[in-house]
DNA sequence: TCAGATCCGGAATGGCCACTTCCGCTTAGC
DNA sequence: GCTAAGCGGAAGTGGCCATTCCGGATCTGA
């Protein structure tokens, strides 16, 4: 994060830009993409203006931060498209993937959103979707997997579980882990059946379309009662 | 709704007042508790003035709908404690309230809320804490329910799945239906296990704690892109 | 029918908060 | 030192919303 814009930066403002993307980047990990232009430059130490003149805006910002974070999911589900045992990937890739949202709102909030950077964060929801179906039918196919489980079912699981990371975030930052195994074991072709489910699994337009309106929690919350640890 | 505060209402008054009680349940309804009070009225056919005059603020206008809704949840977990078999009561539980947030995204708000009626709405969210330790116990007796759960697992789980019913409330709104028979297909004791579950569940403190940050999702997002229904 | 109590609508008020711009002052760098 | 680059943060904007107010419209009862 050393060569942005004008080649030549004089030392102090080459200091006060790193330390205006380390404070943004910690802002937006622990508090959402919705954090104030003017708590961002008050956490780096600088003033608004300051802020400005080096991002245009706040999606400048973001961009600036995230288009490396965003190719982690990519990463991610490459690695774990590559794992043999196709029950393993899934549940693999459910977890990382998940890891890095809990590990921090702002890309959450991100990989859920319409307003930045829609096409980078369109491919990678694609891309994971593709991979999915994937593996469903590999696991499947070895028996590892219930048989009427669709891609979007699995979409709405990592969604499920997310709402928990998000809501205990501050309070036990693992939580989901339990959440995610538990739905885990729903998943597994079963002996002593449940029921037959319902009807089908949504569909990935109507679930784009209702991701549209979604915005992530917490938002205009009260701000958390400060340091509330686990 | 007909008899409220001074005896005598003009008839005209009586008509508007009936008119906003109706506007205020839908969109609360449909949009959550945030609607502006502007919208309210206007939905209904009056001023903002008009309103007002009713009902001292918004918490009142609240008070006044939902007080008895907030009773159908105690009603449910009462008839569900009743079921003889502890599982299917258990389902029966999870099933109903959920169908009460899923038709009612201000309901479900109060219900998560910390901002309007708190007594009563702990009230409501112990007594259903509290019988679902209850059947729990019952249900994994019988070996209904695996052993390694407990009561916060389920309160958790139905936080799940009333994400999902947030989510996909406008375009297809039985869709949690399914996620919730697939979670509650994770519960049952397993043959063919899973793994032993992460660490114990959240307790209830940490839980209310993060609720208090929490807050319904969809609130400022951008309006709903009209009618989308599936 | 009519007087006056009631009620109405919606403009106006005031508060809040975030983004962005601007400009006089500071400081790095030669 | 001198000069251009950089700085801070106050001020300007705009949007959103709860709530108040009051001139005018509408009921009601005699």
């Amino acid at each position: 994060m050393s060569e942005l814009a004008p080649p030549h930066l004089r030392a102090d403002a080459q200091r006060n830009l790193e330390r205006i993307l380390a404070a943004a980047a910690e802002l937006f990990r622990t508090r959402g993409l919705e954090v104030s232009m003017e708590d961002i430059a008050h956490a780096a130490g600088v003033g608004v203006g300051t802020l400005y003149r080096r991002f245009r805006n706040r999606d400048e910002l973001i961009g600036a931060l995230f288009a490396s974070r965003l190719a982690e999911f990519t990463e991610v589900v490459r690695e774990c498209g590559a794992i043999p045992d196709a029950w393993t990937g899934l549940v693999t890739l459910l977890e990382r993937t998940l890891e890095l949202q809990a590990e921090d709102r702002g890309l959450k909030h991100l990989f859920h959103s319409h307003e930045y950077d829609r096409d980078a964060v369109t491919d990678v929801r694609d891309l994971m979707l593709d991979e999915l179906a994937r593996m469903i039918e590999r696991a499947q196919a070895t028996g590892d997997l219930r048989a009427d489980i669709a891609p979007m079912d699995l979409t709405l699981l990592s969604f499920q579980v997310g709402a928990v990371a998000d809501l205990t975030a501050d309070q036990d930052p693992g939580a989901w882990r339990r959440a995610l195994a538990l739905a885990l074991d729903g998943l597994r072709p079963n002996q002593r059946a449940g029921r037959t489910l319902p009807p089908g699994p949504i569909d990935k337009d109507t679930f784009d379309e209702a991701l549209q309106c979604w915005r992530p929690p917490g938002s205009a919350a009260t701000r958390p009662p400060a340091g509330a640890g686990s």
